[in-house]
DNA sequence: TTGCTGAGTCTGTCAATCAGACCTAGCCTG
DNA sequence: CAGGCTAGGTCTGATTGACAGACTCAGCAA
């Protein structure tokens, strides 16, 4: 009845890491802007109601982690000024930000539905996400998977 | 140049809404102990070194959020407790914790892999995430995805 | 009666968030 | 050249949240 879990560490988990670097309160609410193309500080700012301070915080710290980078930009007439891209470590959240999406869209919804999707570049199709095994099986009930220590696990003091 | 989503309000974004829900420090966490198996309040707290204030915060607000639901329990020999379930809302984030777990592990974990696998009940294989279109077509490439306004999207005032 | 246990509450400290005002470098206009 | 505009910030003070450590409380057991 004891659930096996306990008797493994969590010191090392990744996804205590990542929420590290995810989980403060408009960290994602960042890269969703970046993703949408938005990559200039006060396009974002007043686009999302960040207070500066915050956003000039949250923009450093995905730089310092590697999630963005600020690449130079000259509009005509114009001084020289930055903006915020995606590096490929950012790009890789993006399924992330997809099962976000996929779970506010399905609970947390207007009724007239979600202001945003994803489509696919070549066949412009929806773009969903989704489990599967490596075995090939499509995961459809999340009762279905299950968690097991992997190669990094550690035993518990 | 100038980027399309400027023109679109985010008053009604659903990530913004579920990062409301999901975007605490210690959520996630949370998430992982109870789909680990892990319920109970000493339990996690032992585990996870969250402050006992915070994590009477998290839960209470995830079980408000219908999240996690609070089921009495009795182990012989001691008094009526509580342990905390997932709802089927709860449960739906399973793709989160995958998507999140699949980055941290690529880009955040020991030499020696990660500490946590997902596998699929029947046939014991490994638990991927991965994006998919309407069309059935494999999205590798995250380049390949392109967001757009959906059903819900208004113009920005 | 005393002690133990799980699940908290209370208290005080320290860090983060927020709103709003202020600053600054370069460009443009008069 | 003075003054104004703009993008991208800093600075300041009030509020909120995280955190550590001590205290509480109900029921069972010795």
């Amino acid at each position: 009845m004891r659930p096996a879990a306990l008797d493994w560490s969590v010191e090392n988990c990744t996804i205590a890491r990542a929420m590290e670097v995810l989980g403060e309160r408009w960290t994602m609410v960042v890269l969703r802007e970046v993703f949408s193309g938005v990559r200039r500080f006060d396009d974002m700012r007043v686009r999302t109601g960040i207070p500066r301070q915050v956003l000039t915080n949250r923009l450093a710290m995905l730089v310092e982690q590697g999630v963005l980078r600020r690449e130079p930009y000259r509009e005509p007439g114009s001084r020289l000024r930055h903006e915020y891209r995606l590096t490929d470590k950012g790009l890789d959240l993006w399924p992330v930000l997809v099962a976000v999406l996929g779970w506010g869209d399905r609970y947390l919804a207007d009724p007239d539905g979600s202001p945003l999707t994803v489509a696919h570049r070549d066949c412009g199709a929806e773009v969903r996400m989704g489990l599967r095994c490596a075995e090939g099986h499509e995961v459809t009930d999340p009762r279905d998977v299950v968690p097991r220590p992997g190669p990094g696990a550690r035993r518990r003091a």
